[in-house]
DNA sequence: TCGCAACAGTTTCAATCGCAACAAGAGGCC
DNA sequence: GGCCTCTTGTTGCGATTGAAACTGTTGCGA
């Protein structure tokens, strides 16, 4: 009838983030004063090359407003740059400026050896499980197509 | 050379992580306008049975100034009692008073209904695979020992 | 016994968050 | 064209957050 913390799946997973994301937070942090919002907008403008505010939040599931003030804060540092689209005057186009593929190119190698470092602690067999459960979690949630907050 | 946000593990247990939130927090907010600190210590009450606010946050990895302000909001509604503890007047026994019991009883039942339609979602296999993935990450991540932030 | 570091829990404060309202534009319908 | 609705992105605002400072207490070592 209990309910017990450490089993219940929506605190185990919320755990595993919080402590994933301690984990590779200080290599935004250290190295450029980032913060989240501004490093996956990064990382979606690399993803996506030229797209717009709309594109990066549906591809970084993040909320439009998050969106709105790490894309400022990127203009700002001359990281990317925003086009407006003759076609549709609402939206811009934001594409990453040579500085700004610069510090990505930067970053993803020390956060691609953070992310090998911690699977390299599982066995094959664990890190073969962690996959097959991952995708078919993001599945029955209906995560398969990333969507933005809201 | 590039990172895929949709394959980097953090980005994934993040996304994986706030979906689940989604499916559960109605549960809790609808039915006593709970937020998810006090949800969780009102779990962690009635799994420790009387604690302190330390064994709280332990037991329920939130950082002690969350507990300190989900405990006031849970004493005024008079779902737990605080009593000195007359070996170490620094710290408080927690526990939960018959009310309070009886709302964890009442939300234990939904949640655990919730998380079950979203592993019935899964193939058996897929729910083994959860189950040994998430044990193997939190011992690489060393949470096998819940710990609280900071 | 005195002094001091460690500890439990609270409060202050600045930063972050997301909802809701908003402005500006696009597109459909008459 | 004129009107209405939907969409894109920004901003105002109240709520939430955690780092750091603080209060009161304990226990240890000189």
């Amino acid at each position: 009838m209990g309910l017990t913390l450490s089993e219940f799946l929506p605190y185990r997973l919320n755990c595993l983030s919080e402590a994933m994301s301690q984990e590779i937070k200080p290599i935004y942090r250290d190295h450029f004063g980032l913060n989240r919002p501004e490093w996956r907008v990064l990382v979606a403008l690399a993803d996506l090359g030229t797209a717009t505010a709309k594109d990066v939040g549906a591809h970084s599931a993040q909320h439009k407003t998050r969106i709105s003030r790490a894309v400022r804060a990127l203009e700002q540092r001359r990281w990317l740059t925003r086009e407006s689209d003759p076609k549709d005057r609402r939206s811009e186009m934001l594409t990453l400026t040579a500085a700004g593929h610069r510090a990505y190119c930067d970053l993803v190698g020390p956060m691609r050896a953070q992310e090998a470092g911690i699977l390299d602690r599982l066995s094959p067999e664990d890190r073969a499980a962690l996959g097959t459960a991952l995708s078919a979690l993001e599945n029955a949630l209906g995560l398969s197509v990333a969507q933005p907050p809201e």
